[in-house]
DNA sequence: TAAATTTTTTAGACAAGACTAAAAATATTT
DNA sequence: AAATATTTTTAGTCTTGTCTAAAAAATTTA
């Protein structure tokens, strides 16, 4: 049984190193899982003894193989609960990511493959990220930050780098969504904001605004 | 804030006392919670100490409007969760109890009003128990026990009191659902079992079942 | 109504998960 | 290579929710 809080910290550890392959240090995880350093030395112990970490005192911690499935699990069910409610119950991409931080706690292995099914079997998030299958494995990102993109050429806008409230918000207002075709018009040289053009519209975004924006090609 | 543990108990409370406002003894919440007299005490101090329940020593618990309320919203959560897992994610009804408990604690008002919507309504889950409303109000059941229906007459299968795995179980085996069509034929004297046709079959049901099946005429 | 039984409360302990303050180890400067 | 600064761990405390054992109150029986 795993409780909780330790799959919140399991998550953490595996977005921090690269899927929990790579060491990450004890403050990173307190930063992010926004606590102290000695609760998380706590919680690191606690998971190297049920066997989900690797620790080595001063050294930092990474997922063992049973770690980093139990994170992907979490990972697979917190996405899969934004489609629903995006999808499903009308929910907008910017009101998802709290209830699901609750969702993705449901055990219940049924419940994740049924609701799976019943979204037709996604392979994105509303924000863009990939949904983990059963296993823990989804196909990495094909897309690129648009300031990799050719001036002139276009894109289809599939992933979110931030996904905070305040950009979410900022981009329902410019009217940006997730499928949205974009065309790089031009690009300034003097702040690197861009100048886009989409749905038959131009915008100008800025520099903050386009890192972290990702374009299908 | 109602935490998870605080509101298992309103829900006991609830349940065991006419909707919270008949006393319930510590005794009876402990046996329905799986707990121990003095865990009950302990708790339900914090819940008078929050203004959720009424508490005199020795003299048992009741829950005050708020803590009506705030049960009443849990079981609606539960319910409208269970109707979700029977209708859309093709669970059979002895599957979702337990999930549903999880999933009752899950905070979002947002979230159960839009699945309500999402669910077109529904005022019964799927053991044909009534789903509050907003503001914890449901109508009173129509149904009667099967015991009270009159030799000859028919009505349809739509509460069943004990939803124990074991007892949904045998109804599935018997294919017995709700919405079913039954008639009552004939009453055995000596142990009280019943002979009921539904579905152009005979059937003979123990009093034990008969005691659990509701009709509404 | 006194004795016996049952119920409820209190006292004290424990595990999980978090925190602060201090000590130890590691990393960075000079 | 010291000295300084940063990071990490340890030690000790707190809260929530649970438990057992004992004490107190209420109820039932005799
Ligand atoms: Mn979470
Ligand atoms: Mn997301
Ligand atoms: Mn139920
Ligand atoms: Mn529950």
């Amino acid at each position: 049984m795993i409780t909780l809080s330790e799959e919140n910290y399991l998550k953490a550890i595996y977005h921090l190193g690269k899927q929990g392959t790579v060491a990450v240090s004890t403050n990173a995880i307190a930063e992010k899982i926004q606590s102290k350093a000695s609760s998380v030395t706590d919680m690191i112990k606690k998971l190297a003894d049920k066997n989900l970490a690797n620790y080595i005192k001063y050294q930092g911690v990474s997922l063992t193989k049973k770690g980093r499935l139990a994170a992907a699990l979490v990972i697979r069910k917190h996405r899969l609960w934004e489609v629903f409610l995006v999808n499903k119950l009308d929910f907008s991409w910017d009101e998802v990511h709290e209830i699901a931080e609750q969702l993705e706690h449901i055990k219940s292995l049924k419940l994740v493959n049924q609701l799976d099914a019943f979204l037709e079997y996604p392979t994105h998030d509303p924000h863009g990220d990939p949904i983990p299958d059963k296993d823990g494995n989804y196909s990495p990102i094909k897309s690129v930050n648009i300031f990799e993109v050719e001036i002139g050429k276009v894109g289809v806008l599939s992933f979110v780098k931030n996904a905070t409230d305040a950009f979410l918000k900022y981009l329902n207002k410019n009217k940006l969504a997730l499928g949205d075709t974009i065309k790089v018009i031009e690009q300034e040289p003097f702040d690197s904001s861009l100048t886009i053009e989409t749905n038959n519209r131009k915008l100008v975004i800025s520099k903050e605004v386009a890192q972290n924006l990702y374009l299908t090609l």
